[in-house]
DNA sequence: ATACTAAATGTAACCGCTTACATTATCTAC
DNA sequence: GTAGATAATGTAAGCGGTTACATTTAGTAT
């Protein structure tokens, strides 16, 4: 039969309060009636319920994690793994239990607060038009999106996309490139086209020329980055560095260029975003924007409890430095 | 104000017992009352507490799933998104939350039990002499492991490993080659060794060369599959075939076979292991052995349910087949 | 209409905690 | 020793459901 606080009030020759105070470390309990109930709460081996806990204090301790839908096939990007990580991490300081949802079609997120099995809700790769972003934020439910959108007043953490770009850009541009070109995601998610905006933006800092020939998109996978170099190799001349928007585009392109024959970086150079394992295991190994994932994922449970607890200003949105590793395929030739 | 069961009683002028019967769909309640409850329920947006539901029943209504640690670098696995979503998918078809923990130092997964935060656990990774598993097995407690442990009483799910790599070093052998070598990674888990015994039994069966230099090891990184390689590539003769027991060792391996100069498959033909998205996707493309990871992760949540609710026989162990996916890395050499 | 059975609903206890408030024990000062 | 303040503990209500059991209502046969 399960033990419960009655049982452990008894042995102790207590009240259930008194086990109930020393068990959540009430400061008004003698030490020695604390001892006494610790020793019969160890010998009894008694863990409090959780779910009775949770009953009467109206907190579920639960966090919810909504993961991109089984078919969308961005989760398998090592990103999420890496991010999970941190909020498992983070959560287990916090003491909050995670749950894991996938943003299947029509799920109503709302729907996990009225019934109370979360305090709130960390959304992985949302797209920016999600509409229940916006119910939530209406309602003023917790949530953080991993992933910035473009709703004022969002709640988000994300990397310095733009800044990030600008850096890898303007590093082309100091090695001296005056045609450096540009693969990148959909504009769905708003971190492609904050990476854009930092290599345009780089470009105009420069004085360097741009036009639409030398962007081109892809979708996050090496054939599409392939396939998307192949695009760019037809332009003439040829630019002599590519930026590209994320590592797995950037490794697929980077094949296009060895299969044409030409080398990297003395022909055209590259630089890639997020800095996945297997950057630095390609030849030549890829110089890349290095995004602090599992930093992302601690900080956002941090924000998250904090608007749950109610010590947080009403919309944080945090934006955390990329580094730029530089590695052979952006080359140095330097001037 | 929070809406309860009393809310919507008073309203339909009804117990809070015939609400919670129609609720639960409870056979036993008029279909007019039935239909005036379910209308205020509507109009109020009410939705049961989970809390208090989970407290009366006693049931967590929640599996936990435990991932590696997060210094343990084999949850970045392709594998493991992959069998979330299968776990994701079919709890929500059995109506049962996931809770996400990682595997860290000490942890100790009874616990999770005894505070009744879940009704079972689900642990993905586990290595051969993991502990806690005989904690659990011996208490009765429900689990699934992904990925078979050699405790005689585990529960487990996993795909047929010896068979699938049966199944590739046989398909070498039939191709005629009589030196066939072996990748694989670290005897700790239990499908390292089925993959390895898989080998070795199909060599056998061909009447083929078996020797300790032809097998080596190496950890399911791309980087180590290439030094395992370059191991084999002092043999002489070199062997015309490797089998390898996971995707990135192959490639990795195979990299080095290119550097070398020779030629795949003409040279040294290949089959890995997995079916990773890349294994499609390199040149040449990679024969290999498909699990059905997204079936093993339903597969798994079906059975714990199964043992949670008590309708399922002692120590279940399913092993599913894998599927050979010929491309162009193992070649044709046909007699 | 009566008696009996089955169907529908209601009553109230209970799940295992927390916590406001009440009570008792302990301490301080005179 | 006593009053008053403070510290420690106890009492009991309540969190929001479920469910065994009791009661009422409807249905059926005579």
């Amino acid at each position: 039969m399960r033990k419960t606080i009655e049982h452990v009030a008894q042995l102790a020759k207590v009240s259930k309060a008194t086990v109930s105070r020393v068990l959540n470390d009430s400061p008004k309990v003698k030490e020695e009636t604390r001892e006494r109930v610790m020793k019969i709460v160890k010998e009894l081996g008694y863990y409090p319920s959780a779910m009775a806990r949770r009953l009467t204090t109206n907190k579920a301790e639960t966090i919810g994690i909504i993961i991109p839908a089984p078919h969308d096939r961005t989760f398998g990007n090592p990103f999420y793994t890496e991010i999970l990580r941190g909020f498992t991490h983070q959560a287990k300081i916090k003491k909050y239990d995670l749950l894991l949802f996938t943003n299947e079609h029509k799920f109503n997120y709302s729907q996990l607060f009225y019934d109370r099995r979360v305090d709130g809700l960390l959304l992985i790769g949302v797209k920016r038009n999600d509409k229940g972003i916006i119910q939530l934020s209406k309602r003023k439910l917790p949530y953080i999106l991993t992933g910035k959108i473009d709703y004022k007043d969002a709640n988000y953490i994300d990397a310095e996309n733009r800044k990030g770009a600008y850096q890898a850009v303007s590093y082309l541009a100091n090695l001296n490139h005056k045609k450096i070109a540009y693969i990148g995601g959909s504009f769905e998610f708003v971190f492609n086209q904050e990476r854009f905006e930092g290599y345009l933006s780089a470009l105009q800092d420069h004085n360097l020329e741009y036009g639409k020939e030398l962007t081109t998109e892809s979708i996050s996978t090496q054939e599409s980055g392939y396939e998307a170099m192949c695009r760019l190799l037809k332009i003439s001349p040829v630019p002599t560095a590519v930026f590209v928007a994320n590592d797995l585009d950037a490794i697929g392109a980077m094949k296009a260029v060895r299969e044409k024959g030409l080398r990297i970086p003395e022909d055209i150079a590259f630089i890639g975003f997020d800095d996945i394992q297997l950057a630095s295991h390609i030849e030549p190994s890829l110089t890349t924007v290095r995004q602090p994932i599992f930093k992302m994922g601690t900080t956002a449970i941090s924000l998250l409890v904090q608007l749950i607890e109610g010590k947080e200003k009403e919309h944080p949105k945090v934006e955390l430095p990329t580094q730029l590793i530089i590695r052979k395929s952006s080359g140095g030739i330097k001037i």
